[in-house]
DNA sequence: TCTTAGTCCGACCTATTTGATCGGAGATCA
DNA sequence: TGATCTCCGATCAAATAGGTCGGACTAAGA
């Protein structure tokens, strides 16, 4: 449960290379198109070419047209979080079913339901754990992300 | 992206349902039916009753036979957190696809792969926020629950 | 003791989502 | 101008989730 899509599975990993290529010490600046990345990771091609243009579309890599043509971070590495690349790829992150409803519509527990509250809370700290992680942490191995989640005791509010 | 399903949502409601009979002040103790959580809530009998039953199988609710039978919440809501709930439903928690391979199966990437360390941390700080949070937490409305996840800067490790 | 209301359990169907594929149009550079 | 790319939409198959059905078993109450 709760897993994440293959899709942002490819994205994330795309990223990273793009990422460690453009700022790694080989070949800086390089770069790199599809197939390269389809070929070291194992991606179908296809598909990993649909990932990247969803990429580029929301404005998370730069796509350069025509022979030696390829992709591009768009910004810094500290500068795209998890958060914005999955959610580029998967659309707006989401606990429940009941986290964006617009206007009239609404699930048919709402009127009763008694646990969108304490769900949308949950919903809000993963939120912020993806939004605190960047692309740089992802680089260079061994990840630097730590979490304290207090019991909930007599916190916050 | 990352919803839990809709039995996870049912099984969360009528836990709390239950629960909230059980040690509420107008008829503790008293017995709860599948009839009765799904009228309240709108959800469709024979599916709350599968997922009933499931919780009863992971020892989450006791279930009594016969007529005025009914479910009972098998430990004190303390006892029970959102994890457990939620892993009864829909079996272990993994973001990723390999999360939990076993022996000699692993994803067609595994070779290459540069994002599994950092998103088995992400796993991690997600088990452990579920893991925080019991059934006791999601009665009497406000839930309080908070989160701290320091950016990636020279933390921990 | 018999009936009835309830749980229990497994098989089944259907709709939605996801993963993957194909074909052609447009851009760029040698 | 042709080869090599990205771009973009349409499509398909497989997996999963949501929901349904029917029957067996159990225990309380008349």
């Amino acid at each position: 449960m709760l897993k994440i899509s293959k899709k942002a599975d490819y994205a994330l990993m795309a990223l990273q290379h793009i990422a460690s290529v453009q700022f790694g010490d080989v070949t800086p600046g390089r770069v790199v198109n599809t197939k390269e990345i389809a070929e070291e990771y194992n991606i179908p091609l296809e598909l990993l070419a649909k990932v990247l243009q969803t990429l580029a579309k929301n404005g998370m890599i730069d796509s350069h047209n025509g022979p030696k043509g390829g992709y591009l971070l768009a910004r810094g590495a500290r500068q795209i979080t998890i958060a914005q690349i999955l959610e580029s790829i998967e659309g707006p992150l989401g606990i429940t079913d009941c986290s964006h409803e617009k206007d009239g519509e609404f699930c048919m527990q709402r009127e009763h339901c008694n646990i969108r509250t304490p769900l949308l809370k949950v919903q809000d700290s993963i939120y912020q754990l993806l939004s605190s992680m960047t692309l740089q942490d992802m680089l260079g191995g061994t990840p630097l992300i730590t979490i304290q989640s207090p019991t909930a005791q007599g916190v916050t509010r």
